[in-house]
DNA sequence: TCGTAGACTGACCGTACGTTCAGTGAGCTG
DNA sequence: CAGCTCACTGAACGTACGGTCAGTCTACGA
């Protein structure tokens, strides 16, 4: 991999300006409201520039999802480096989601989407492949982690990969309502709500 | 409100024969990719059929969520009833809610995409006016209840619209994941998990 | 038995969307 | 400057779907 010739930038700067429209689309009208026409317009390209460097609409949104969700695992992956204690990395994480869509609102509708493919069989084959593994990732990640602090006695046994489901969804929940609020709490009381009810429960 | 007569008997079969179907291909297909075409052919009606029942599709998919989602409801209420211990109530409802997605595996789907509208601002009106709804009455029903044991003292003092949030969603993961996979744990042990997680948190 | 009402049908229509491709023009080369 | 290249365009095409309605069939009452 030599330095990038100038065709390489333009054509790599073509890609992220029509993944960011694709983006922003499929986030104000959801996946499958989201047309080409209103991508390109969004773009600021013609129709048919699309499919110059997206062999379908189905690639254009399996690569927007893909590219989008891989931003996110980043921040949090990051957010949980180090070794801290188990309590410290969750209230990171937690943090560095909130952050994360509250810079980018748009983002949460589209990441609702990942969980569950839909369409004929075609479609479902494709999510499997380019999505699912990004979600199933980051939930083996928050896994991991769980478990290595299990096994230091940092917190009970359970089934590791249930527990991480739970936390993750769990907390988008709170996510989702703080984007759809029009005045929420400020981020460190959803961080510090999350946290005590994860590591604490609800008994007195 | 008299006995029915003989053609209301035919006329809400048949509305309830074309809702089964509904909830069956959307189940399959997801909300979206649900044609009238395929319903049909799934209630055993002609396509025209259906437009004797319902003014168009948007209705049918309103009414279809709607019923579905007043079906789990009256369940996981039923669970609660009584003056038991949240604890009990919690289980109580895991159950019923983990039951009623045995017995009805396709519904977990469309019980999925109820919580984000799609669309243009037109439908995203409608599933405002019908589905919402319901799910914010589930939501605020489990917060009173939260809420109750709150004064009683049975548990912390936390937002209880939030906490509701974060435990339906929280479960419903778990729900997801048994749907998802093969072979689950007996409902039993994921009803104690959650039940486990929630009162007492992870921490040892 | 005949006639009528109205439930039901499915071919048809309009529309909207994904996809294509002949044409255009900006920019590079000789 | 002429000629060529190729990224880009957007009108046009095919398809698939929601919705319609003239026609068919059935059941029932006279």
């Amino acid at each position: 991999m030599g330095p990038k010739s100038k065709e390489e930038v333009v054509h790599d700067f073509r890609i992220q300006t029509i993944q960011d429209a694709a983006m922003r689309v499929i986030a104000r009208k959801g996946k499958d409201a989201a047309t080409m026409q209103e991508i390109a317009e969004e773009a600021g390209v013609a129709k048919g520039t699309i499919y110059l460097y997206f062999r379908d609409r189905d690639e254009l949104v399996a690569k927007t999802f893909e590219t989008a969700i891989t931003q996110l695992i980043a921040r949090v992956e990051e957010a949980m480096e180090g070794d801290k204690s188990l309590e410290e990395k969750l209230r990171a994480a937690m943090t560095a989601k909130l952050e994360f869509f509250r810079e980018n609102r748009e983002f949460f509708r589209l990441y609702i989407s990942l969980r569950l493919p839909e369409g004929d069989p075609q479609q479902q084959r494709r999510h499997k492949r380019t999505c699912e593994p990004q979600y199933r990732t980051s939930i083996g990640r928050l896994a991991s982690i769980l478990e290595t602090a299990m096994n230091r006695g940092e917190i009970r046994r359970f089934d590791s990969h249930r527990l991480a489901l739970f936390i993750v969804e769990g907390s988008n929940a709170i996510v989702v309502q703080r984007v759809m609020e029009e005045s929420s709490p400020s981020e460190q009381d959803d961080v510090e709500f999350l946290t005590q009810i994860i590591m604490g429960g609800i008994r007195p």
